[in-house]
DNA sequence: CCAAAAGTGTTATGTTTACACCCATGT
DNA sequence: ACATGGGTGTAAACATAACACTTTTGG
């Protein structure tokens, strides 16, 4: 079908994923750098336009994969980007992910057919990116806060399941606070379950190993 | 410009707005009869296809107005709809918008040159809708819900003022649940300012006239 | 045996809930 | 004068925040 108004022609749909982790107590975002006008040879979200038959999320999914490798199986949407001159050659409609990872777990792609390099930058440390993804990203990092105190967001961090010392650790770095050990214990205790497994985190003693529980995707912690 | 991979092409926007007001402490929302295909005769929310040269918001709005008459300033978003079949004949992306108003304070046009009917429909009484708005619609109840005990939304719906028992009506009936007097007020104090006016709304002693303290958009009641 | 990290309880403070009577006014 | 709705405070329950010592174990 043709829609006669040609109003109506001449959309897009970016989609855009902010994919984060935590090295060692600092927060990290994944950044691409672009071999391709517009904005070639800048740094930018791994992003792309959504095909017409596939959902929003799975072409976040798929030009994720397509520019870093990294092969995910859920995104969390959590907001549109429509300014009119966002895209300087067409109307281009951006839908921002948000997703978070252990970097250890995975193999980032350096180069792609339209990128020439890959990494993860530390949030104090973000170059002037391609598009209005600067501002993209900051959206996103504001919605990871509140994701990960409203939602069990974090399980895709620890698909083996966590130590309460480092799940309090991804929290303080991300929320970039300080939390008292005994509170924090009390209230993750009301949105996790034993494992009844132990590992070696960092200390020499063994802590136990937690995981979310499923039957609580709404937390709130804090 | 034109893209090449007519995968990119072929892709509309939505954008569906879901108005509601109270009426003597019931909730409605404004629905629209359609007289063009798809869905021909059917209701559905006041919606239509954004242009491309408008905000997705203002296409809302726009909206809004060409199938209902009324003219607001401003809407929430709340949700985005992908469904790969939610159009049958285009990929069409919807957009949901929010918003809340006094019924009594406008008039609604009954017919346009795409409707043949507009009307208040209590939420209980919703028939099957155009398109998926009846999945948009519970969505949007949802997001009420949740906006006005988070955010200053009811504003629109009091462009005036309130008083104190008025406001409380809005939220017992938006959200099903009776509240307490005194404690209502206790935490709405935190959240509104006292304009130093006086009305009269239901009984023969005059209430407080209050308006939302516009410093405070976050609110937190309940 | 000691350094480094894991694990644990109690008190104080703040927030939320439950609850009942007086006041103003139009009829 | 009375019916109708507006306005107000306090105590109990609950949730959050502050705080320090003991346990385990690899080196």
């Amino acid at each position: 079908m043709e829609l006669k108004n040609p109003l109506y022609k001449n959309i897009g749909i970016h989609v855009i994923t902010a994919l984060f982790t935590v090295e060692k107590g600092t927060t990290k975002v994944l950044l691409v750098r672009r071999t391709n006008d517009p904005f070639k040879g800048m740094w930018a979200l791994p992003s792309g336009a959504m095909y017409n038959n596939e959902l929003i999320k799975d072409g976040a999914l798929r030009e994720l994969k397509e520019k870093t490798g990294i092969e995910l199986d859920d995104l969390t949407p959590f907001r549109t980007f429509d300014a009119l001159d966002r895209s300087p050659l067409y109307r281009m409609i951006g839908v921002g992910y948000i997703g978070i990872i252990d970097s250890q777990t995975v193999e980032i792609l350096k180069t792609t057919n339209k990128t020439s390099n890959a990494d993860w930058f530390t949030l104090d440390n973000i170059p002037k990116l391609a598009y209005d993804h600067n501002e993209i990203l900051n959206y996103a990092i504001e919605k990871l806060k509140e994701r990960i105190i409203t939602t069990d967001i974090l399980k895709s961090f620890f698909p083996n399941g966590f130590t309460l010392p480092e799940l309090q650790t991804v929290y303080e770095s991300i929320l970039n606070i300080k939390i008292d050990r005994r509170n924090f214990r009390k209230k993750m205790l009301n949105v996790i379950v034993d494992t009844k497994k132990e590992v070696n985190y960092v200390g020499k003693k063994k802590a136990k190993l937690y995981k979310f529980d499923k039957k609580k995707k709404d937390i709130s912690i804090f």
